[in-house]
DNA sequence: TTAAATTTGTACGTATGTATC
DNA sequence: CGATACATACGTACAAATTTA
């Protein structure tokens, strides 16, 4: 038996796509807030790699909705807005009772299990306290469907909002410290769309949406979170 | 009066922009087939550009899903299939029925013009026998409505579906001489947006969708576009 | 196994546009 | 209004990683 070698996982594919998650994940968790500057050459020090992966890892992050740039002058994480709320939950209405519609007839025994089983992981994150677990087992539940689907469009769609919402849930449960859903929320979710009635799924879907935006905007209102710090260009990152 | 000095219009914003258009219209053109390699040295000589600004290019084209790529191995045109046309057509019709909700209260007068004002345009295209105006002007038809919105979200989810699209109906138009809409197609269609039916908006555009998208299908099966040649590393671009 | 082709990553310098003083 | 600092944008040259032949 060779011996075993201890070596830092190499970036599996690429830098690009590692320096990527990091960035994402350092902006999702708040470790880099809403608004706040990024400067390539700070940031290409900061990971360790020049700037050629770190640009097109800031490309990818600005497709994605997460960081904006104007040319020549600067690029920031992207700011929080009301009207931004009211988009990402208008338009996952759409997206998600199309999902549901798509998979209607297929929705076999290991689908509803599926649904089922990712609502108790997020209810064990509840229990746990666990803030963070919490919003990705949430993201979880619902991009369950849209994996079930089999539909690359819909989930890169999926995909596209939530980024977006993740950057809103995460500044939300920073802010305060109660975590997003109720317990009993989702209750009413399974039941509609493991029924038997389209017209029923369409509602629900629709007014958990409604109540999702309106906790969101509220909390967007309350804490003033949108008029954050429109930074200059001495700003510290 | 200064003598006109005659250059080349100097890059817009930036040459990443510029390099960007210039690749995705050759791509839609037909000039780059589907299935054709991408190299970025070649590319980056042809457009007399260095490799930064073609990469950056490049990873935009990947994402608006006209080139995919593999890493360290290469990059190429997207190829065609017809799960992506049910696809594009399914999607596209939850996204403009949605698109269509969204503004149905507020179709003034405006937007009606404007709507017919397109539908003519795209009409005089067709009499004039101009396939790539046509192309243009049927998307831009089919635009109106998203752009109407004021939904950046949605308006970005249609630019996602409007790449693909008009990937396939230029390889249509570039197999086949006839040009996709019959003139007659748009009647009923604009008669169903304009009315006062939600339910017969939904049922119109739905089956509109299912005769593009047969039409489509149907072009793919006839000429095999689909097995076009998975190129491997020696192939010439 | 080797070798070639290609992408990927690095390091530097310079140019350009923008904002601030 | 001009000068200056700053960040992005672009170019070049070379080294490394990876896959395919």
């Amino acid at each position: 038996m060779p011996p075993v070698i201890l070596l830092d996982p190499v970036p599996k594919s690429t830098l690009r796509a590692h320096v990527l998650e990091r960035l994402r994940g350092a902006i999702l968790a708040g470790d880099i807030p809403p608004g706040a500057p990024l400067v390539e050459t700070a940031l290409s020090e900061r990971f360790d790699v020049s700037r050629g992966p770190l640009r097109e890892a800031l490309r990818q992050l600005i497709e994605e909705g997460l960081v904006v740039t104007v040319p020549y002058t600067g690029t920031h994480v992207a700011s929080l807005s009301v009207e931004d709320v009211r988009e990402i939950y208008s338009l996952r209405t759409a997206l998600e009772v199309f999902a549901f519609e798509q998979v209607w007839g297929r929705r076999d025994a290991r689908f509803r299990a599926g649904l089922v089983r990712r609502n108790e992981a997020l209810m064990a994150s509840i229990d746990a306290g666990d803030d963070r677990a919490c919003i990705e087992a949430e993201l979880a539940f619902h991009g369950f469907v849209y994996e079930a689907c089999g539909h690359r469009l819909l989930e890169r769609a999926w995909h596209g909002l939530r980024g977006r919402l993740q950057l809103y849930w995460a500044a939300h449960h920073r802010a305060h410290r109660r975590p997003g859903p109720r317990r009993d929320s989702h209750d009413s979710y399974i039941a509609a769309v493991l029924g038997d009635d389209p017209a029923a799924m369409r509602a629900e879907l629709a007014d958990h949406m409604r109540r999702g935006a309106a906790i969101t905007e509220d909390f967007l209102h309350t804490t003033r979170q949108g008029e954050a710090a429109r930074p200059k260009r001495g700003d510290k990152p």
